[in-house]
DNA sequence: ATCACTATACCGAACGATCGGTAAAGCACA
DNA sequence: TGTGCTTTACCGATCGTTCGGTATAGTGAT
């Protein structure tokens, strides 16, 4: 009977097994590893995911896209495009922890093709929500696709530094200069 | 008499190592796969680097940071600080076969710690490139700093979206505002 | 020039450890 | 006593690594 819905324990489990492929990406998330880091047994996790670690990066890939989405639903609402591109900067900054946290977009990166398509996936959903923004911004529609897939790429940019020198700097400006940039018409041609 | 004689045979391997340590990321880059790439059998890959993988990663690394230096060279010589942003630029794409190859930081940063190190040596010294040529293009101190680190960063997103994606606009675009970026003063606080 | 020896480069086969994955037994609660 | 979940124990495959061996190219002494 219970199809029921996600329980709190099955959220906990797979922000903890997100935790592990982000920072070491999906060849570096040995099932030991993310035992340990959900305190499931081997096994308990193939009760969890019968289909294994494939169906453990899926959840995980599905589960990111979910939550991302709903941090992005401001961009979708009605309302003034300046205050939603400055919720959405608010909701991406939660959303990494101010940059302490690694992107399971760049981990995913990192792999074989099939994976790469969650990857993808994700990118396109971002910069989709961006996009509308820059839309309703008045942008232009193809000012507003290159302004989007621009300030997604100059975010997980600034991920990458701060996973390696742990310099956050990069992505608190990146986040700050976020709604000026989608709701201003770029210069140049 | 021939200490270290670095053969071009020597280069072209280590060439295709890295090829396979940037996509597949260090854990992704297992013995067959580096072998297949190099076309050395396992033993002779030992032969050639008796310390094993963390050697191979190892000169990867010094080799990336060699060669990368060589690319960003023109940041230090004497000169118009506008012509050698755009020779920055012009080696960046060239390195990065316009957006095409994988980024071996990015790799990097998808790792155990001390591999991570690595990456970030590699941040660091290319954003001190860049930030030499903002700081004779007069932008003080602090804003040089800042606006070199931004730029690693938004080339580095780049090269994310394009792994993910194949999109190469944004490292496109992201090298042709390179110039102005390094050589303009910002205008907000 | 020949021979014994060394150095270099490569490869096949195997090692122990760990990988992802499976089966069956143990446990908690109805 | 079932039934859902966890655990111990185990499996074949692959991991990084090592060993033994082959082929070639010097090198020094004769």
């Amino acid at each position: 009977m219970s199809v029921r819905p996600v329980s709190i324990s099955d959220r906990n489990l797979l922000a903890s097994l997100g935790a592990v492929v982000s920072r070491f990406g999906v060849e570096g998330a040995s099932l030991a590893r993310l035992s340990q880091a959900s305190g499931l047994k081997k096994a308990s996790l193939y009760h969890r995911f019968p289909g294994g670690k494939d169906e453990i990066v899926d959840a995980i890939v599905d589960d990111t896209e979910a939550r991302f989405a709903k941090a992005m639903s401001s961009a979708y609402v009605e309302g003034d495009p300046a205050a939603r591109a400055e919720a959405l900067a608010a909701g991406i900054g939660e959303y990494y922890a101010q940059g302490a946290d690694s992107c399971l977009i760049i981990a995913l990166s990192v792999s074989g093709d099939e994976i790469r398509e969650g990857a993808a996936r994700c990118v396109t959903g971002w910069s989709s929500a961006l996009e509308n923004v820059a839309l309703d911004a008045g942008l232009t529609p193809d000012q507003a696709r290159i302004t989007a897939i621009d300030a997604v790429a100059a975010i997980e940019g600034a991920l990458v530094i701060s996973a390696t020198t742990g310099d956050t700097g990069p992505f608190e400006r990146a986040l700050a200069s976020l709604p000026r940039r989608l709701t201003t018409v770029p210069e140049s041609a």
